[in-house]
DNA sequence: CGTACATCGTTAGTGGGACTAACGCAATCG
DNA sequence: CGATTGCGTTAGTCCCACTAACGATGTACG
């Protein structure tokens, strides 16, 4: 809803947002994703990586190589846009494009070792942003949110 | 991250994604926003508005009239943005603008009487849309989760 | 065995949201 | 006054989710 706080002051969460707005959860989660995106995406910026990379590199190693198709449906990414992140990943050589052998049609995707070592640094720079993240929760109450979140989510993917 | 769940197949949070990512408050976060958003601008649309409408509104009600740039700061709406607001809510007849005889620079925007019966029936479209949003949390779950995203934001919106 | 159908990889393009840049104008300040 | 500031406004950028369409395979089955 906002990418800043205000359109104007790049300053807190305006002097008087009307208590009705404030109260919702609607706008509580869109605002938080705000932040939350862009802390991610700067952090990963830093390690020259974007949160794609991460989510194809994690499918990867976790369900091995596979065709672009399965990795879009692992990764919820869009096959159409997954072209260009598998370019952004080959040029790097986190990852491996070789047509299979058994279907013609399809490109095998394989995670290289240099793949494999920077989702290791990809997860530690992950842990310290969730860190930063969810800073003002203790232990027991981040892990309430993510179970929170986790059972909204579930409800509406099931229920969509 | 994903407006529908997967690239092809319009299907759950996909067979098998990975636990790394299924884990990450951020990702939990970007998701479960986007089913929110979506569900809550469809809702508003069915009653011929946008959230950005309600947000103007409430605001105009809570603090009385005011010039667009105060709209703007209150809302955090982009002053850019605004003006393509107004004209959709001065179109409706919800809201009137008017030169402001003290300081000439500005427009007064001032709700109408029809402009607050529309705030009424959208308190009660989103009170119904939350309701389907948070629907599998009992009320108590529903504050703890308020209540979490209040502190995380306002962290993020002091620290910004 | 051949034809209809499905899958895959790919390119292009749409639409929306969050911003930035720049401008011109009027008002207030030094 | 002249400089500066606040406003309203237009235009345009960038990123992301998503759709459309296509050619090249493969697969199913009548």
């Amino acid at each position: 809803m906002t990418r800043a706080e205000a359109a104007d002051v790049p300053d807190a969460d305006a002097p008087q947002t009307p208590g009705r707005l404030r109260r919702l959860a609607s706008r509580l989660l869109s605002q938080l994703t705000m932040r939350s995106d862009r802390l991610i995406n700067e952090g990963l910026a830093r390690a020259d990586a974007r949160k794609w990379h991460y989510a194809v590199l994690a499918s990867l190693e976790e369900y091995g190589p596979g065709s672009q198709a399965a990795l879009s449906r692992r990764t919820g990414i869009y096959r159409s846009d997954m072209v260009g992140l598998l370019n952004e990943l080959t040029e790097r050589g986190l990852v491996e494009r070789a047509p299979d052998p058994d279907d013609r049609r399809r490109n095998t995707i394989t995670i290289s070792s240099r793949g494999r070592r920077q989702l290791r640094r990809l997860d530690k720079v992950l842990d310290e942003l969730h860190d930063e993240l969810l800073a003002p929760l203790n232990p027991a109450e981040r892990d309430q949110f993510t179970r929170l979140l986790t059972r909204l989510l579930d409800h509406h993917t099931g229920t969509s």
